[in-house]
DNA sequence: GATTGGCACTCCACTCGGGTGAGTGCCAGG
DNA sequence: CCTGGCACTCACCCGAGTGGAGTGCCAATC
């Protein structure tokens, strides 16, 4: 019995501190809770709380501070998700609905995200290595000058210039386009470079021409440069924690520009409806010793093309935060099924 | 000649300013620099500086800070910009050489500013107006479902979705991609637009589906959303204000955030080589009345596509950032020039 | 007339010490 | 096992005192 209670104790302190940002004292918490017990009874918990490791006193004679360790405990037993309003839902729904491509989808999530859990959100680019080719062009700017640009099932584009050594002829570059878009279209991304790497011998009248334009598609097939496209919104939201500039702002301010630095920070793609909570120095990274990192994976039909999510203090409204990463992964994903 | 040696002291207390971020007081003033007079006629000629308003002091008994009007005239009068060293200049070039694409263009140039000056960085998108067009593709994706990819002579790529309400084959469609290329190709996008309008009553045949995708494309084109596209970077730099958090820091962290204002603040581009400095409360929002705007127009030839700068604090260091911000500019408008 | 050294004055920034109060730990009694 | 009581601790606030950088002014000098 005494157990529970002291689980309730934890669960109270949580949740005062993440509301009022100050250590809570013993009595303040049987006043706010309706935990009918006496303050010191309370006291008594919280000692084999704090023996436990799931609190500390910032000093003697102050209130008390749930640890890394004591959220950890909080997010895994004591948190049940905050469900979203109805007028969140709506929100969330007619904010993406408007979203004209992958770019703009991107965008809007991240600042959706930012806004609805007040944090500084981040939404990962889909990952090219699942997507597949939708379609090859070849747009001859000059006679031996073309731009190339491949576009892929998840709505990115991309476009290189190639500067060929002989002129090609619209009927060439045709039947060239054919043959790529043969060898490539519908297939996963590394399927498709494999394919066209074979392509420049079978196409020997044209090989001087087909060459540099394959060598140019697997380049940027193979350019995880772009998988680490990264969109990051709601910094300002920082502001709030003014104080503990030095420990929280700054090092994430800094993490903020460095995006391999997010990109590990916000980690693999979990599988699947599941939100993955990092707290505090379970990260990877010293500096972020005093933020955590709520995130999930998105992508149609629940396989994880990419991550998204929200970094903040440790001390952050933990229920809610995931509940709003949730929903928000849905929502994309479910526009990545459509388009 | 005693006029003179006023503006001496000017230009001194601002650039001790700057550097030490502290008010100047008269003896560190001769001590520092080599006017060669006493720090009591130093003190006669702050005296005067001051009731001309060109500096004020915090309180009574302190140095002097230069105020708004002081740093216009340093900057309209006793500042030479300073040339970039060899080093950097090679520095710029190696970074932004490596550039793939429009996208990566500007996330480089907005990296490497932020870099080079220190401060905030904020690069605006070559506006559409000014772009021709270069090409347009449809792409079938399904028998009525299509993609329509705008390609503009600046780079940039728009591409958008259509729903057609018929089925359209592949020869319809090459027909119609001929018709739409030969229209619009070469034209400045408002032209093009108007040519495109003019298209579907020609096209008899395929009028139910031509209308459609060329809505779509006229709509891409008088998209001024995408007009409103910028990067940021070196947030981060602003850590380095860790005093004067609320009264500098945060309302630019907010402004970061918002890019319609990000974009008033950047201002109209100016035209060939000039460098615009907007000095504190010379702006148009008054939570900003604390930072300045360095800017200069970019583009290939002279003509200004699009807008380019710095954003920070009154005290910086002016003939740095402008001389960095105009050298960027420059080599950014070479790359766009060659592509 | 400009420049200079000297001097009195101002006022911020810092330090020190006592008082206050929230919060704790412990203990004895229910 | 819970509770009321009590002594104790320690951050925080406040006010006085002090040091020092910097100023303004004036009379003397070049």
């Amino acid at each position: 019995m005494q157990n529970d209670r002291r689980l309730a104790v934890l669960r109270a302190i949580v949740e005062d501190y993440v509301s009022t940002e100050e250590p809570v004292g013993s009595k303040a918490l049987v006043e706010r809770h309706g935990l009918g017990v006496s303050s010191a009874t309370v006291r008594n918990d919280m000692a084999v709380l704090e023996e436990e490791g799931y609190i500390t006193q910032p000093h003697t004679s102050a209130g008390r501070v749930p640890t890394d360790k004591g959220y950890r405990l909080f997010v895994d037993k004591l948190s049940t998700l905050k469900p979203m309003s109805q007028a969140e839902r709506r929100a969330i729904a007619s904010f993406l609905d408007g979203a004209v491509d992958l770019d703009d989808v991107v965008q809007r999530s991240t600042r959706l995200l930012s806004q609805l859990t007040r944090q500084v959100a981040v939404v990962q680019y889909p990952i090219l290595a699942r997507s597949t080719v939708r379609h090859v062009e070849l747009v001859a700017l000059a006679p031996s000058r073309l731009l190339v640009v491949l576009i892929l099932s998840t709505g990115r584009v991309e476009q290189r210039l190639v500067e060929l050594p002989v002129a090609v002829d619209e009927d060439a570059l045709s039947e060239l386009r054919n043959r790529v878009n043969r060898a490539a279209v519908g297939q996963v991304i590394a399927d498709a470079a494999a394919a066209l790497r074979a392509l420049p011998e079978q196409v020997v009248p044209h090989d001087k021409a087909a060459a540099p334009i394959v060598d140019t598609l697997v380049d940027a097939m193979s350019d995880h440069r772009s998988d680490e496209r990264i969109a990051v919104a709601g910094a300002s939201n920082l502001a709030r924690y003014g104080d503990s500039f030095d420990t929280s702002v700054r090092p994430l301010l800094e993490a903020l520009e460095e995006h391999v630095v997010l990109l590990k920070l916000i980690g693999e793609a979990t599988s699947g409806g599941l939100v993955t909570v990092r707290i505090g120095a379970e990260g990877p990274y010293e500096e972020l010793s005093s933020t955590s990192v709520v995130t999930t994976g998105y992508g149609p039909g629940d396989e994880a093309l990419a991550t998204l999510g929200v970094v903040g203090p440790t001390r952050m409204d933990y229920p809610g935060t995931m509940a709003a990463v949730r929903a928000v992964a849905r929502y994309v994903s479910r526009i990545l099924d459509e388009a």
